[in-house]
Order: structure tokens, then C-alpha cells, then sequence
DNA sequence: CGGAAGATAGCACGACTGTGCTATAAAAAA
DNA sequence: TTTTTTATAGCACAGTCGTGCTATCTTCCG
């Protein structure tokens, strides 16, 4: 096996073992020595794969994001452009374990980010990006009804707002309520309003 | 003066104290040390009022609630029920220095909430009043032309959404733009869709 | 005045932290 | 084979952490 290929996907299994963690414990108990132990490595070993904590954790920022864009990218982007953007917009939400987990993590890492500058390079990336699919997403559904700036902007809130809700408030902010909104949300911006809807 | 009432402001200058640190440095520099520093105070005097940590940690976010539902107390309720809304609404958004620095310790004790059950109990007993405020103002305004639970839900996404946005990337969500968006969703609220407004 | 109660200060302990460093085991290259 | 790189392990240092504890100082009450 080429070296170079086992090294990122060790690099990977670290984020992970970080991920696991910061679900179970929080991201300030993602120490050193708690990644490693949890990815049943030694102290030294993880720290040469990533000679500081810094490093490991903007790298398992990174990864989330990847993840979820390799999700995105998976899925089919033909078709109508309202069941199209109903789809991708629903795949970002935390409707499954799996997302809600990674939901619960890029929260974590977000929160830091407000006052960790490395961290906070990630967020406001991804936050430029989720914006601009916002902007095209509207622009191709309702571009010629609305402002398409304000209701990008609206959108996008929608989207942050419900994945809050969803960490917060599990029982509360179900799968079925999240996807309820959204699909509200967007049946209102293309002066559909509520109507009914085949699903 | 009563002794009570003193100690009470001094609890109250604690959890200030506990603001500015956890607002220059995060929740996670938020040590019975530094805060007590921040404070001018020492390490056991800081734990003559608060004999714990959790304790003191717990106060603070508490009294970010109180200082909230203060500033909401404090507003005319009386009116047209879209204007006042709109009032109170905008009241939560953090759209001067003093309220984005409040919303971004409030962001700070909600991630830790994720993890914390102390703080979460707190968290959720806010998301739940801010939710039922949802109702009540979706109620108010359009509860006869909309299902009041869908929209409560996504009217609390758009707010919090906001929020976030608003700390993780301020120059981008300036106030102009929240208080934009807020305003057009409470217009698409009631049916007027886009009506131009006198503001 | 005396004494009790409260406030402030600060030390001590054991635990945990990030990281520098060295030593051993494995693998790859020569 | 020998040599050289790489991986894994783990110790050591200096620092911070929460908290228990005692000692001083202030204030107030009787």
C-alpha cells in the first residue's frame, strides 16, 4: 500500500476518534490524550500525525465539511428546480442520526470558532458557501418574484436556524418537523402559499 | 445597606465579570481564576459567592436571560399586533454592540450546553419561551390565515438563524440586513407578501 | 468594648493540559 | 544483509485547573 494514502486516511481516523469525543464529552475535552485514547492510539503517535492540537482540530473541522459536501455531491441535480433545491436544502438538515451527530459537532466547532481564528477561517468558508447555494437556490425558484439578496438571506436563516433547534431541542425539533418547515418555507417563496402538496 | 442586596450585585458583577472573559477569550478560558482576575477579585473570594464553578457558570447565563427578558418587559406591548411584533421581535435580535456581545456569550453557554446538563436546562427553558412567544405573536398576526405551529416553528428558526449568523459573520450580517429579514418575513407572514412598507 | 459573622486573600493538593524529547519497534530502501 | 526512514510509545516539563482549607481583615450586632 502507497504510504502517503494510509497516512490521510489515518488522519481521518483521528478526526473521527475527535468527533466521537466532542459528541460524547464536548469539544473541550477533546485533549490530546483523550483523542488518542479514544482512537486507541499513544499520546506521541497521534502527535506524529499532527505535531499540535491545533492542526487535528482544524483538520477535523475540515473533514465535516467534506463530509457533507461529498454528500451533496452525490445527489442527482437534474430535474425541476424546486424539487431539486428541496432536496439538496433537505440534506443539509439533521433528519438521521448520522446528521444529527455531525450537526452536534460542527456546532461545537462553531462556537469556538467565534473566538479561535483558525477555527473561525472554516466557519466563515462554509458560511460563504451555504449562502451562495442559498442565493442560486432562490434565484432559480422564485428569482424573478422576489429580492433575491433578502430571501437568500432568509433562507440561509431558516436552514442555521433549524439545525440550532435540532441540537438544542431534539425532542422537540423532530425530523418531521424540520423537514415540515422547510418545505413550508419553500412553497411560501415562490408565491405558491401553502399549496397542497403531493408528497 | 442590606446585606442581601449586596450580594446579590455582587453575584450580578460576577457574572459580568464572567461575560467580558468569556467574550475575549471563550467560555472555555472561563476559569475560577480568570474570572475572579477580570473581576479584581481573588481566586477564594470569587468562591466565597459562588462555591463552585458550575455555580458561577450556571448564574451567568441565567442572567443573560434575565437581561433579556428585562429589556422585552420594558417594551410597550400596546398596538397594532404586526408592529408590535415587529417591535419585540427586533428587540431580540442583536442589532447594536451591546446585544451582539450579549448574543455572543449567549451562543458560547448554548454550545456548552450540548454537553452540559446544567446549562442545558437553562437552554431549553428559553428556547421553549421563545417558542411560545413564536405562537403567540404568529397567533396575533396571521393566526387565521396560516397554521400557527408551522409558521411559530419557522419564525423561530429565522430569529435564531439570525443570531448565529450574526456572530459568525458580523460584517457580512450587519444589522441593516437582519433587521431586513425579519421584517420581510413577518411581511410574508400575513398574506401581504411584499407590500411596501412606511418605516 | 467584645465577639460573632461575613468578606477577602492566598496557599496546597492532585489532576489534567500541550508539547518537547528520547527510546523502541516496524518497514522500506540500499 | 545493512541502513535509513517511519511509526509507535511514553516520559518530562511547565503550566492551568477546580476545590479544600486556613488566615487575615472588615463590619456589624449586642
Amino acid at each position: 500500500m502507497p504510504k502517503i494514502v494510509d497516512a490521510v486516511e489515518r488522519r481521518r481516523q483521528l478526526a473521527e476518534a475527535a468527533w466521537r469525543v466532542i459528541l460524547r464529552d464536548g469539544l473541550e475535552q477533546a485533549s490530546v490524550r483523550n483523542v488518542a485514547r479514544e482512537a486507541g492510539l499513544s499520546n506521541g503517535s497521534l502527535r506524529h500525525m499532527f505535531s499540535t492540537q491545533a492542526e487535528l482540530l482544524v483538520f477535523a473541522m475540515n473533514q465535516v465539511v467534506e463530509r457533507i459536501e461529498g454528500r451533496l455531491g452525490a445527489l442527482d441535480p437534474a430535474g425541476d428546480p424546486r424539487a431539486t433545491a428541496e432536496r439538496f436544502l433537505l440534506e443539509l438538515l439533521p433528519l438521521d442520526k448520522e446528521r444529527q451527530e455531525e450537526n452536534l459537532v460542527w456546532l461545537a466547532f462553531t462556537a469556538r470558532a467565534l473566538v479561535d481564528p483558525e477555527l473561525r477561517e472554516c466557519a466563515e468558508r462554509s458560511y460563504d458557501a451555504l449562502r451562495a447555494g442559498c442565493r442560486r437556490w432562490v434565484a432559480a425558484i422564485a428569482g424573478d418574484q422576489v429580492e433575491v439578496e433578502v430571501e437568500a438571506d432568509r433562507l440561509h436563516a431558516v436552514i442555521d436556524g433549524l439545525a440550532v433547534h435540532a441540537a438544542t431541542r431534539p425532542e422537540v425539533a423532530t425530523a418531521e418537523k424540520l423537514r415540515e418547515v422547510l418545505v413550508r418555507h419553500l412553497d411560501t417563496l415562490g408565491g405558491l402559499r401553502y399549496r397542497v402538496r403531493n408528497r
